[in-house]
DNA sequence: CTATAATTTAGAATAATTCAAAAAACTGTT
DNA sequence: AACAGTTTTTTGAATTATTCTAAATTATAG
């Protein structure tokens, strides 16, 4: 290897297109450097899509996607991100914490059956009563699940 | 001891009171037998305060209640009563299940410093709008977590 | 390129929960 | 009150998700 990974890591590939330099900027934006493994598995969580994601199915589609990085890692990585605010922890079930890549205003539909998760955009709730925070207390999100179950 | 012990349960005790024939009897009412440790449990469980404790918490009352039940029958017994629907289970910390005593119609404060759950009453709170549930699916129940933490 | 600091790693440790097999308790019937 | 059949409880091991630790690696600034 005569060239850097820094280098290389930044610099256009063969199709003309930057595929880590997007991830870097906002991993610095942050104030998160861009080691390898987090570019890494930052370019998964931070594409635009939105996903619902535990630890151990992050670890295995980095492994599947040749981008090695230990579990311990990938727990880090969750966590710094979320503290950074570029993803969401959510609690539905009580044994498995979800890792939410939208991090815009938004509830959720969650399949009692399937332990699945569906977004539901902001707009699509209106609250329109709630009390008051308890005194000293300041209200930092209201989260909604809407448990949901197959008629059947 | 003389006297079988279904026969003292059911009794009034020295004070006058019937202690454990209100709990023997919703157990009944939900299909489930009256052993003695589950019902030691559903004295505290089901009597009427709102209370949100987890599987160690109950545990370690109940030994300070000298009532002797272990840690499995603990768990056997909280599932058994949220199956029942006797209790609900609360997802909010990702690392804990927290079994709620109220099953009625409401919603919590969550305090992320401490990890305190706060009951709201359901009439206390107004959705005006919710999405339809997905195709083939009904509405089990809407959880509302109001995340507050404090302001200093 | 080197020194310093940050990050990753593997594996051990921990915590919450579940499981399995044997022991004990409860039930309905005599 | 005793019996047989079933349910429940118990203990301790097993499992699962997650965190921790110390050593090795990698990135950064000078």
């Amino acid at each position: 290897m005569t060239q850097d990974m820094t280098q290389e890591i930044n610099n256009p590939d063969s199709n003309g297109r930057r595929p880590y330099s997007d991830v870097i900027e906002r991993l610095r934006s942050v104030g998160l450097r861009p080691p390898r493994p987090r570019v890494g598995l930052g370019k998964m969580l931070l594409d635009g899509r939105d996903r619902h994601l535990t630890a151990e199915k992050l670890h295995a589609e980095a492994q599947a996607a040749a981008i090695p990085v230990s579990l311990a890692t990938v727990y880090n990585t969750l966590h710094q991100f979320t503290d950074a605010g570029l993803l969401r922890e959510i609690a539905v079930d009580a044994s498995r914490s979800y890792f939410d890549t939208n991090t815009a205003d938004h509830h959720h539909f969650f399949f009692e059956e399937t332990g699945y998760l569906e977004d539901i955009d902001g707009d699509r709730v209106a609250i329109a009563e709630l009390p008051e925070p308890p005194a000293g207390t300041r209200i930092e999100r209201v989260d909604i699940v809407v448990r949901v179950s197959g008629k059947t």
